[in-house]
DNA sequence: CTGAAAGCGCTTACAG
DNA sequence: CTGAAAGCGCTTACAG
């Protein structure tokens, strides 16, 4: 078993100095060539690599980016890291990934953890339960520090920083717009509680569809789900007493739900009732029939938060601006049988 | 925007040593309690956090597990992260994960920068290219420095350390066993091209379980699918032809595949053909029919797998054994709607 | 009870 | 052209 070889044990094998050796492996024409190649044969054939964690410590970087996110059995999130991961393997940025189960506790525990110098910079998408509390001092204090943070999707305009978002608001019109578009009148809308705040959003972009449409705008067809599990139920009630024709669902998992349970009463989807999910999945796909969606695609929001990030971690000290943006991620509907 | 504070910044304020800061903050009963309350009060106010890197350089090891995995947007290994994920945080240690898109390269290479001393260990499942290859050089040399490797599920004979793994052969048998117990006997195996590992086993087991039950072997019966995308028209063609009441498919995407065409041919499932997957996951749970599926249990492969790599981690340096072992999880049919 | 020194593995400004 | 020194932020054996 031999340990990884550093810059003191070449030395002292080839009778130079650390400095020598240091300089000769960078190349640095300050050392001459004879000893420089010497050194740089003798450390490929020990396969001579820096350690990272010097690097690090020497650098005050470590070329790390933190992501915390609520949760990574979640396609959408996926993605997101496979779009994050990209950008940041082109340039030079390994990942580290910390979930905080929608818990605050673990989020704040995380984030203290990454920001105790392991990482450079952080990529987040909020906790339900910090959205719920609006408690974010964590992250004021890591960006106070001087750690650029990046947020996606689960925002809150009470952290100056940069974003990547979808429109949730004029996707969602557009999504309800659709189903107006093909002759429905009634349109139910399956949402979670309020204080996720693409939630709200989305809600925002239904009522407003509707009144814009003049299409009567329904409480009773609202209906909030606080918990996926038993949620049957309540869709349940929602098809059997409120003879609706159409359904905007906030996710895929209402959505297949939702088609489930239409099918057991009897209802035929799209004919009797027409059904969108927003943030298009692997369950829409391969759900029968396929659901429409609203695309939110998540390596582009990776590719964006990822490029965002590096270009602040890379921008020179002194040219720090705080001109903090957030992008907008395009969605499109992709059409499947569920509509029709 | 103030900087972390470092020992030292606190040993100027207070006009005290390093020394005495570092070791009043690990409360050593060698500083006299009045410096070290003060040290403390002091360190409190300003949040005094020690910076990682310097330790992890000082400590020789850095608290974080490496984890590599071919993909991330596929619901197994999600769960196998979250699994991992949970133990290690109970533990005090930090997960980084790299993917390799099931690219040899990206596999060398993420594990060359992981062990450049970012990480105390690796969790690993090999990409389908390595597994082609056969080439496993860079774990070799990674285990020659004296750092632990897990590897789970696509493992490989070739290397010597822990594993985590289901018995995928006999959970094959149990699921074909299943199906000739419910009176099937033209039994179809969809599986994947035979030099990933779990695929090659769970041929096996089919086979065994035809052989034992005196079912006439058909190598008809058996298709590879090379690519996902096009795997319709083959097994279009499988259903058509060959008149078989039931499939068993090495994965849920090959078995909802074949549900869908089944419909369309107007196969009714699970009356005209049965069929199983292998790899519980979130397509088989809302499917149309539900599918019956092996459940190979992910978090249970990541605690595991965790478990394991923190033992040797944390065991005395000098009790180091090489007596690797290979855990078998248990796995369990969940009956769906697709077998009756 | 407190602090100077050495060291983890590296880089780089400075001396010679 | 080469090397000693200082330093990144910490810990700990050792001296006083």
């Amino acid at each position: 078993m031999k340990r990884k070889i550093t810059l003191k044990q070449i030395a002292k094998e080839l009778d130079v100095s650390i400095s020598t050796v240091s300089k000769s492996l960078r190349n640095s024409l300050e050392i001459g060539e004879e000893t420089r190649l010497k050194v740089q044969a003798f450390a490929k054939f020990y396969n001579y690599k820096p350690n990272n964690i010097a690097l690090s410590l020497k650098n005050r970087k470590t070329k790390a980016i933190g992501i915390i996110i609520p949760e990574i059995v979640h396609y959408f999130f996926s993605t997101v890291i496979n779009g994050i991961e990209q950008v940041a393997n082109e340039h030079g940025y390994s990942v580290i990934i910390c979930l905080s189960d929608d818990s605050f506790d673990k989020e704040v525990l995380n984030m203290e953890m990454l920001a105790n110098g392991s990482i450079d910079g952080f990529i987040m998408s909020l906790s339900k339960e910090t959205q719920f509390r609006g408690d974010f001092h964590h992250i004021t204090e890591v960006i106070n520090q001087g750690m650029p943070v990046v947020m996606f999707d689960r925002v809150t305009n009470d952290i100056l920083c940069d974003k990547v978002i979808i429109d949730d608001q004029s996707a969602a019109y557009e999504a309800v717009q659709s189903l107006i578009d093909k002759g429905r009148k009634k349109i139910a809308l399956v949402t979670t509680v309020d204080y996720v705040s693409v939630g709200k959003l989305r809600t925002d972009g239904y009522t407003k569809a509707l009144l814009d449409n003049d299409i009567p705008f329904d409480e009773n067809l609202i209906i909030k789900i606080e918990d996926v599990d038993t949620c049957e139920i309540t869709i349940g009630k929602l098809l059997e007493d409120k003879a609706i024709d159409a359904v905007f669902a906030v996710n895929e998992l209402f959505a297949v739900t939702i088609i489930k349970t239409a099918s057991k009463i009897g209802l035929n989807v799209p004919r009797d009732l027409a059904v969108i999910a927003f943030t298009d999945g692997i369950i829409s796909k391969y759900s029968t029939p396929t659901i429409t969606t609203v695309s939110q695609s998540g390596i582009k929001m990776g590719n964006k938060a990822a490029k965002m990030l590096i270009d602040r971690l890379e921008a020179d000290e002194d040219e720090e601006d705080e001109n903090y943006k957030t992008e907008v991620i395009e969605t499109h509907l992709i059409e499947r049988e569920s509509t029709n």
